[in-house]
DNA sequence: GTTGACACAGAATAAATAGTCGGGTATCAT
DNA sequence: ATGATACCCGACTATTTATTCTGTGTCAAC
């Protein structure tokens, strides 16, 4: 009833882990087994139940090598799970809303504690060149409530998604979205504006190869 | 005995992407059988070994779901494949060796044909903070043996990595490496500079969240 | 001082999965 | 026309893999 994790199921659960980055597929609970140093299935089913009611790994019952890592279970290894790669923003103007294409995406270090509240979007558009964030590159955002001034936020305006820096001042005009590139115009808030999350990290696509 | 990948061979292997993208394991012979919507598993065996032949993918024989998807395979695909994490570098002034700590993570999309000759490194120091990498930033680089003026490189001077960027005049000093930041002094070509690679993109780590 | 979670043993059975044998068709370039 | 290549059929066997059952010992909590 309790979900945390015994030091032997972190252990098959870093050997389930380290099996599937070697050799591309999950091993079966002979090869779990003699990794464990035990000599019977049933500990192996015991701990891989564990695991699975802890929601650290899931399997399908009789069909072999049927095991896949959850995020939970790359937080309790402290690795890289998988984020959703949602669709594309714009950095420019809104244009373009927010779509689920499917696509997975391996995440940087470090986040795993957030992977069920982030994803990737690819950003169009050049108003945020000068925060280092440049047409086609790939967001990494976290589902947000509060924000600080200053945080780089996808945000939703009149219903359209853009990712801005967030400012809060103590006057005037109080709160704005601000992009990083001076030909643009700042944001004011309305009801129309609505900050959905702040940006983690940035994935750069080329173009790294110009003189500054 | 050639290696140019067939349509139907190519529908096999994306059959095996999506699956292990979607279930976290790879298919049975059955299961690819009925995807391709063929009633022989002859006819899988014969597709499977003629993308192993071809290096798209490998396999164990008598192994269930003991299939991997190689380099090539991905590139074949157009989908990202992993690369080998070496180690740290620096930025600021050159001090770590490269090593290679047995980690892979996934590219970004687009350097797939490079898969074998590109490697991940971890960047140490504020040297290159006006050309977007900060201390943390991972890097992707790829090997080269001939560069051009502008390109961010990986150097070696006097047996230690460093992230610059490389510059080419036709006056003196002629050939040196320009940190991006003003604090930080130039570095003249000697016999103790080596470049190594041009680093075609950075994942930026945090600190997106600060006012610029 | 019993209860429950955890970890493990040994042996047998059931199911899933891979591979074999011996064919067939259609296309295409020499 | 002929050999090479890609692709396919169907029934069969061999092997791998998962599961079930009945136990033991420890250790901490109540």
């Amino acid at each position: 009833m309790n979900n945390l994790i015994t030091p032997r199921q972190k252990e098959l659960l870093s050997i389930v882990y380290s099996y599937i980055k070697n050799e591309g597929y999950p091993p079966t609970f002979d090869e779990m087994r003699k990794k464990l140093k035990i000599v019977s299935n049933q500990s192996v089913i015991d701990l891989l139940n564990k695991l699975v009611e802890g929601k650290f790994l899931k399997r399908n019952e009789n069909i072999a090598r049927s095991i896949a890592i959850l995020p939970l279970g790359y937080e309790a290894l402290g690795k890289p799970p998988l984020a959703p790669f949602l669709g594309v923003t714009t950095a420019g103007f809104p244009i373009d809303p927010i779509e689920m294409t499917g696509e997975w995406q391996e995440l940087p270090g470090g986040v795993a504690r957030f992977a069920d509240q982030v994803f990737l979007l690819k950003v169009h558009g050049d108003s945020m060149i000068n925060a280092g964030i440049n047409d086609g590159d790939v967001v990494l955002v976290k589902s947000e409530k509060e924000f600080s001034s200053g945080d780089i936020v996808l945000a939703e305006v009149s219903g359209e998604s853009t990712i801005k820096r967030f400012v809060s001042e103590d006057k005037p005009p109080y709160l704005y979205l601000k992009p990083e590139n001076p030909e643009y115009k700042i944001i004011y808030f309305t009801e129309e504006v609505v900050l959905k999350g702040k940006v983690l990290s940035v994935v750069k696509q080329g173009q790294m190869n110009k003189i500054a």
